[in-house]
DNA sequence: AGGAAATTCCCAACAGATTGGGAAAAAGAA
DNA sequence: TTCTTTTTCCCAATCTGTTGGGAATTTCCT
């Protein structure tokens, strides 16, 4: 990977397009990026050394294998762009929380936290984003707590659904189309129910006439409903 | 509330501790601060002149009244020293949060955002800290939401019991006392189940002799099972 | 002290979702 | 292609925790 090509992926990321070019530079010089294939694991590096990922293309999936290994829980499934590894720049290294590429070609650039703790300190505009980019996770998160607690798990899969189109969908024509790279398995993680009940549902809309899916895609039929 | 109080009771914010002499005075002459009675709300600011509050002194709770009226989310309990508010600094009001002192004579510090992204980006060594601070957010979240997905009610209401005693509990002899600001309806609300199970759960747990409790007092009975 | 409001307490019936059985279909490997 | 693994699919039994009834108790207010 050239040196140019890390300038344009960094520059390119919305954390990081603040930075003036000398900056920006100075910030790919010691950056690693790296491209990782479907189903591989990225590292957050060792206790004391860990880093800090940007997905610049590509999704993610960020699992806690804390638990049992039965019913995996799936912490988040990232879309570029995002960052993710220890946010907490404490070089702490985070419950058994993996991340795992879920698209082929999938491209990541990584500081050490030490690195990324000087790049910060030495350009406050950038501090304000890092904040809000936290933040939003803090709320997107939080969001989904309530979804769990208040809604039932038909209603968290249809949610689930519209938020993975907002994020991810192509309208074409009157559909919006996802390219399905979940598992029934990875929904389920994610809604927090069984790959039986995602199974059920999907059929159960997929007969209401509210969507189409095969493995490779999903059809949204009716771009009103899902908005 | 005399400029020296203000003064003192920033000083012993860990989030601003690392602050020099002079800038801490500086954010104390912006800072407003104010003594909140049991029950009552603190307000978030209007949308663009948004606040982010310093609780120095008491507990708070965080609400979410976005949904129904009836069994309503808690999203947090906070013991002080904690930061709440608009974390973002984007001066975005958040999805109907609000804020109770849940003790007399609770003591907020609070900001503008505007001030408060100011300080930050004059302060760099503050900027960890709040990164720190978010992100420990995030990470409690995490562990909750994992705890409602795999954990039953009870074994929910014995892990926020532990974490209350870690963070709010008294040694006195061979037990743990917690003096008790939240009635059956806040821990229901907290982890996501009714008052009717919250009660059960407790008589169950002093039956059983791991607890005493009445309305003013929670007692541990045996330290090490509470670890 | 007296009354109203909030909180705690109890029980039985019900509902939504899981569990655990197993089979078919598709994808990936050799 | 053929074999293996993963994923999708289905059904019936079961169960955890809620709902909604109501009563007792404590706290708060006057």
């Amino acid at each position: 990977m050239s040196e140019e090509m890390k300038y344009f992926y960094l520059k390119n990321h919305p954390m990081l397009s603040s930075l003036t070019e000398q900056k920006l530079k100075e910030a790919a010089s010691v950056a690693k990026i790296r491209t990782v294939y479907r189903g591989e694991m990225i590292s957050y590096g060792e206790a004391g050394y860990t880093r800090i990922h940007f997905l610049v293309k590509g999704k993610v999936k960020i699992t806690d294998n804390s638990s049992n290994t039965e019913n995996e829980l799936i912490k988040d499934i990232l879309t570029e762009p995002d960052i993710f590894g220890d946010l907490g720049l404490e070089g702490k290294l985070l419950n058994d929380e993996c991340a795992e590429a879920l698209t082929a070609n999938t491209i990541i650039c990584s500081f050490h936290v030490s690195e990324f703790r000087r790049i910060l300190e030495e350009n406050p505009s950038m501090v304000l984003g890092y904040a809000k980019k936290v933040n939003s996770k803090l709320q997107r998160l939080e969001n989904r707590h309530a979804d769990l607690v208040f809604l039932d798990t038909k209603d968290r899969l249809i949610r689930f659904i519209k938020n993975w189109a907002r994020s991810d969908g192509n309208r074409v024509g009157d559909k919006i189309v996802l390219n399905n790279y979940l598992t029934h398995s990875d929904i389920a993680g994610f809604i927090a129910t069984s790959r039986q009940s995602v199974n059920m549902l999907l059929n159960e809309l997929r007969t209401s006439g509210l969507l189409c899916y095969n493995r490779k895609h999903i059809e949204l039929n009716n771009p009103i409903v899902w908005n």
